[in-house]
RNA sequence: GGGCUCGUGGUCUAGUUGGUUAUGACGUCGCCCUUACACGGCGGAGGUCGCCGGUUCGAAUCCGGCCGGGCCCA
């Protein structure tokens, strides 16, 4: 420990960040299973390991270590477990790319190997961000979704919903990426504005117009609407596609726009998904045109073997040379496409697996958890409701986790394995038991695997230690924090199976994050070259100043601007502290602090005021997330109250040691104390730095939260009064051209009590002060008068402005002693207190004498020569 | 097109149970290197609170309409 004395002048965020990480330990954040505490339990949100923590990741984690380090330090047992999601196409696609080789050329566990391989070096390099931003991690309860621990559980999950009756495998439309080959969720359906041509060609007759002629081949019926008169005559007849020859149905919807196109349109399967809403309700036959690969089948004859754009324009050629194509129009259209590779979706029907949606349920128990903010929860109920499709969990993928399950090659049967097999892998083994309905060893197992969400969507099961019975001894866990982007994905899927595996909501209170902007107010892309990334952040500002951004650079849940302006704000806040701890500690090592001494100067007992204001706003935004709301409170405080009020007016009594110094130092060390605590969720590392100093070695982390109150209503309004008094002689000097510390001669304050301030302002202003309970010998006149709306607004409401002129036309000495009624309008009224108080200037009498008025304060000002 | 959300000095931002002079930061201008701090202190300038209308004694705040941005969805 060095002495105060020799503390360096500037503080060295990088010495002292690397110096705390190394010194921590882990033990001291792990969740404590036989603790008494009330549980905490965070369902952090499993990032993906890219090898990149981005600044959206930043601010989700410095959100959710604010609170855990705060619940700690009010006494919980708190669990802030990190997971790692890994499963999924980003990295089999970064695999093929760094090892110049495609999924195919290589066997699947080889695949697999080289995934989980990558996976592990990016999480590495990942952890060290982690750690280098603070986070107080409970890395004893770590997951890794493609460890066997994990995506067993996953499969379990999966078992036991496929037994209750969630789970089903069935032929249905689905949304197909033919570039990633694998069916996708409604929830990786990403739109985008394209423009495409409309073309209208000849149909037997029939003038149609459509975007996708490659489709021909896939047309089952023709739509008109029933009241188009134009098509009446079609009704009930069979139709002959062109270039194809085969037959189909003359249907009528109202669904058909009659003012769109021709008002005539051929129904594929299938186009989009209106074309499965017609294809269900008229029970038309199913055409496929397009393969898996996004390649045109035999049904599409000649074409077949094409890719879909290759076809189209091969069709729209023919189509020319028979001279069926009529004109063509540009449009423009929304497409769907894979979220991740952005390649346009096909709807193809094929086998899959899916999870039953039911709305109602999801619905219910999405009430149950408290939003923050409140508004988010509209998200997730129009997602609700718009719910169409059940949620397609089938992957033709490789890295993830397989699906559980064989088929018995004699009958056919579904073969599950026991649960306490699990993991399996049916791709690289046989089943342990044999078909249980016709005995046979022979079995093929699943090739499909399970959507990624499947595994994250169980993290909160996993974290509260699910083991597939009942309800989990930690579950439900207090909160999920999140960002918006993914409250239709992450959100959705964990309550959807939190209820369909506990009967129960998975957390109690859920917090959403906003998503962080670049600097020029556009979201983060490449394109842009907008991105900052966290390292970046350290490297320059470290970890403390960074976190400070995060909480104050916007309104928890409001999407957040990065600034370096703020980031710079935050490091010289950091300096400022600095300065005020240096200052401190030198003072306090000084002879004279003692712990009980009594506080008695007004400035001192103000400063406890403002303290303890401070405790209870930071408290309240802490227990409602307002992490702005709260670091602004404490920085008011310590910059504004501390620093430029306080010490500005106590320094000289410190200095020269009067008798009620113990009193400041008391009031000094119990701020500092409390100012460490309360930014220890913030800035762990400068708070732990600071509190190290201030008591001897000791760690902020591991103390309670502060309690502290203390009320004094006098000094509360006569401290005001006198930082007022400071702050208004100042700028009298200003606008005499004065020095701030230039001497000022005798300054006289009227005030209506007796005020001991131990000579503080005398030191402040360096004049020569001298506080007088008596009137001051002036000649005043009545200048204005002030009204007090908030009061005599309720009371005369369409009166205000006649009681007002009633006022106005009062003598001057009725002014100042004011009768108790008045006559508005011609009737009698009372005149309510702290209605109105005169505003006074003053007449010098003999001697010469500057004034300035305060309140109801007076001071006087005679300069010296 | 629908849902949600936002619009406050040059820039970013606080503030909505309606109440006297609208918060802070950055920038800007002036003064001050006072033994914690010039990465500082003090003071100033700068705002029709997107626009229009309504309710009210009183609107940044409540209501309606419009304009503009963002997110999600069709």
């Amino acid at each position: 420990m060095i002495s105060s004395d020799q503390l360096p002048k500037n503080y060295d965020f990088a010495e002292v960040e690397e110096r705390w990480r190394n010194t921590w330990r882990d033990e001291d954040n792990y969740f404590d299973r036989n603790s008494k505490k009330p549980q905490f339990v965070i369902d952090t949100p499993p990032p993906y390991p890219t090898g990149n923590f981005h600044i959206g990741n930043a601010l989700n984690w410095c959100y959710i270590d604010f609170f855990a380090r705060y619940k700690r330090m009010k006494g919980f047992n708190v669990m802030f477990p990190q997971g790692w999601d890994c499963h999924g196409l980003p990295t089999e696609v970064k695999v093929e790319e760094l090892n110049h080789i495609t999924k195919n050329d290589v066997s699947r566990e080889e695949f697999r190997r080289m995934c989980r391989e990558l996976t592990e070096k990016n999480i590495t390099h990942m952890r060290l961000t982690l750690r280098k931003m603070a986070f107080s991690t409970d890395w004893s309860n770590e997951y890794i979704t493609m460890m066997p621990d994990y995506y067993g559980k996953t499969q379990l999950s999966f078992l036991r919903m496929l037994k209750t009756g969630y789970i089903y495998q069935s032929e249905h439309p689905v949304n197909y990426c033919t570039r990633c080959e694998t069916a996708i969720a409604f929830a990786e359906v990403a739109y985008e504005e394209r423009e495409t041509q409309l073309n209208y060609f000849d149909f037997q007759g029939v003038e149609i117009a459509s975007t996708r002629p490659e489709l021909l081949a896939a047309c089952v019926a023709l739509a008109v609407h029933p009241e188009d008169k134009r098509y009446h005559f079609l009704k009930g007849r069979k139709m002959k596609v062109p270039l194809f020859g085969h037959e189909v149905p003359v249907i009528q919807d109202e669904a058909v726009d009659p003012e769109f196109g021709s008002g005539a349109v051929m129904i594929c399967t299938f186009g989009d998904k209106q074309d499965v809403h017609w294809w269900k309700q008229h029970n038309l036959v199913l055409r496929k045109a397009i393969d898996r690969r996004g390649r045109m089948t035999e049904i599409a004859d000649r074409y077949r073997g094409m890719t879909a754009a290759e076809c189209r324009t091969a069709i729209l050629a023919d189509m020319k040379s028979l001279k069926i194509l009529k004109r063509q129009e540009k449009l423009a259209q929304r497409v769907g496409t894979c979220w991740r590779c952005k390649t346009p979706i096909e709807i193809l029907s094929e086998r899959q697996w899916f999870v039953k949606i039911k709305p109602d349920e999801i619905q219910e128990v999405a009430h149950q958890i408290i939003w923050h903010p409140e508004h988010m929860l509209r998200r997730m109920e129009n997602w609700i409701e718009q719910m169409e499709w059940d949620w397609c969990i089938s992957r033709q993928r490789i890295f993830a986790t397989p699906i559980p399950v064989w088929f018995c090659t004699a009958c056919g049967e579904m073969i599950t394995p026991d649960e306490k097999d699990l993991p399996v892998d049916p791709t690289q083994g046989k089943p342990k038991h044999a078909c249980l309905k016709c005995g046979s060893n022979e079995s093929s197992g699943e090739v499909d695997v399970l959507d990624t969400w499947m595994d994250s969507s169980i993290s909160v099961l996993n974290v509260t230690g699910w083991d597939g019975r009942g309800i989990p001894p930690y579950f439900p866990a207090q909160i999920r924090p999140q960002g918006h982007d993914i409250i239709r994905t992450w959100a959705f899927y964990t309550i959807l199976r939190s209820v369909a595996l506990t009967g129960q909501k998975p957390w109690d209170e859920i917090l959403v994050n906003g998503m962080v902007l670049g600097e020029d107010g556009f979201k983060m892309s490449k394109s842009r070259g907008n991105i900052i990334v966290p390292e970046e952040i350290l490297l320059k500002y470290g970890a403390d100043a960074l976190r400070q951004w995060a909480a104050m650079g916007a309104a928890t849940g409001s999407d957040i601007m990065f600034n370096w302006n703020d980031v710079v704000a935050a490091s010289r806040f950091q300096t400022k502290m600095w300065n005020i701890a240096r200052f401190a500690l030198i003072q306090l090592e000084k002879e004279g602090f003692d712990q009980n001494a009594s506080v008695t100067a007004l400035a001192d007992r103000w400063l406890l005021v403002r303290l303890s204001d401070t405790v209870q706003q930071v408290n309240a935004a802490m227990e409602s997330y307002q992490f702005d709301t709260a670091l602004k409170a404490i920085r008011e405080f310590a910059w504004d109250a501390l620093a430029d009020n306080y010490i500005e007016l106590v320094k000289g009594r410190l200095y020269t040691g009067a008798s009620s110094r113990k009193s400041a130092l008391l009031v000094l060390h119990t701020a500092f104390d409390a100012l460490c605590k309360m930014l220890a969720p913030f800035t762990p590392y400068f708070a732990e730095e600071c509190y190290s100093h201030l008591n001897k070695g000791a760690s902020v982390h591991k103390q309670p939260w502060v309690s502290f109150t203390y009320e004094d209503e006098a000094a509360k309004y006569e401290g005001n009064l006198l930082t007022q008094i400071v702050a208004e002689v100042r700028r009298y000097k200003h606008d005499a051209g004065l020095a701030l510390n230039a001497p000022l001669g005798k300054v006289t304050i009227y005030a209506p009590h007796t005020v001991n301030d131990e000579g503080d302002t005398g030191r402040a202003l360096n004049a020569d002060v001298h506080w007088r309970t008596d009137a001051a010998k002036l000649d005043r006149v009545i200048e204005d008068i002030d009204f007090n709306r908030a009061v005599i607004g309720p009371v005369f409401r369409k009166q205000v402005q006649a009681f007002i002129n009633a006022i106005k036309a009062l003598p001057p000495h009725s002014l100042e002693n004011p009768p108790k009624t008045i006559i508005i309008g011609g009737s009698e009224v009372r005149i309510p207190e702290n209605s109105f108080s005169p505003k006074f200037s003053y007449m010098e009498e003999g001697a010469k004498v500057d004034v300035i008025t305060v309140g109801n304060v007076i001071v006087t000002i005679a300069k010296s020569a």
